[in-house]
DNA sequence: ACCTGAACACCGTTCAAGT
DNA sequence: ACCTGAACACCGTTCAAGT
């Protein structure tokens, strides 16, 4: 008889209806140290203590396991950013700046996660993570909002400077996660603060006055 | 005997000398194709119509192949936006617009360059690969001390601005191709040059009225 | 319903052998 | 010097068979 992980648990035979999660577990350690490329279907079910044909009856591929760590990394990092905006309090602009600092910490904190969601493009086909994404970025949209209607400019930019603000949040992160950023002098946490500042600034004095340069 | 690839230019046996020229041309179309872990050496090989042992004698590793691939990618990178540049001709703030478009245009003209160059993380381990990237952010600093100093600012925030630049570039240029900008009612030209707008002019009165908000 | 065991095609890598 | 052929371990995937 084949030897068995048998010390996760003492299962045998059986994995009593967690082997989903379990699985999806496992993918998120692995992604998260060796990255999307250094996951394997087997080892994940290795570590978990099933055979290498189990996954299958929960996952139609080692794609669809991918996909729901992706669907499930957009849904955390979701609320994440909620829960840093906090509906805006004390004011739009510091809460603001918590969302900047919550993207980072996302990306930092669950590096298996932020390789799924932006590291693999199958992911974005896959029903459910689109919307998922959908409501980060609808979280992001909504604080830009905010603040331009905290300083009294119409709020009908707001689109544009969300777009904005995710493409830089995303590349910081992607350089730090990378470690592209590893050389250069300031830290990841500074050149966030100040990128979104610099960007969100002169989009507040464009839209209050249009005219001038 | 196994059917041979001799339709590219009816070789046979030996490849003359190019075989890791061929390997790295294979690949690059294969990442561009199906993304940095769509590629395989074994089907590289098969393209170039050599045996799946061959490449072993022009590379270590796989990962070797990957990262002479990010090298060239990097190295062909500054060289476009060196030539986007164009010495700052007919001044630094035109010249760097060129410079946003042409980075965005590298990342849709060789998606697999720029996989190979950002999507591995091992590829910067690799010794060369680093000195090329850091050409290419020598280039966007430079750029940035210049237009700094159109506007008579003093360029001690030159580092910084790059850095903004820079990962504001990646994060448009990674979300453009794995196609999370594709729902967005404005193209990723139009995102680009707003962006890099916003953090240029920001940055610009900062450092000429450092006192003021 | 959920998992095992065996099977197949394929890939990365090594190495002795060929030219 | 440069490549082939055979070999090994490993992975993704399928399927009949077990409980």
């Amino acid at each position: 008889m084949k030897q068995r992980n048998d010390f996760l648990g003492g299962r045998r035979g059986y994995h009593h209806g967690r082997l989903k999660d379990a699985l999806i577990e496992a993918a998120r350690n692995l992604v998260a140290e060796r990255g999307p490329a250094g996951f394997t279907l087997s080892e994940a079910a290795r570590m978990v203590g099933v055979t290498a044909a189990a996954p299958y009856r929960h996952f139609s591929d080692r794609n669809d396991l991918m996909s729901e760590l992706a669907r499930r990394g957009f849904a955390a990092f979701a609320s994440r950013l909620e829960a840093a905006w906090d509906n805006g309090q004390p004011d739009a602009v510091t809460a603001f700046r918590r969302l900047g600092a919550a993207y980072l910490a996302f990306a930092r904190d669950e590096p298996g996660l932020y390789n799924a969601m932006f590291g693999n493009v199958q992911a974005l086909n896959s029903p459910g993570s689109g919307a998922a994404a959908d409501r980060a970025l609808a979280m992001i949209h909504y604080a830009c909002a905010a603040v331009l209607r905290q300083y009294g400019a119409p709020d009908a930019s707001a689109r544009d400077l969300a777009l904005q603000v995710w493409a830089y949040s995303h590349g910081v992160a992607q350089l730090a996660l990378s470690g592209h950023l590893d050389s250069s002098a300031s830290d990841p946490s500074a050149i966030m603060a100040a990128g979104v500042s610099n960007i969100v600034e002169m989009a507040v004095r464009r839209a209050v006055a249009p005219g001038r340069p």
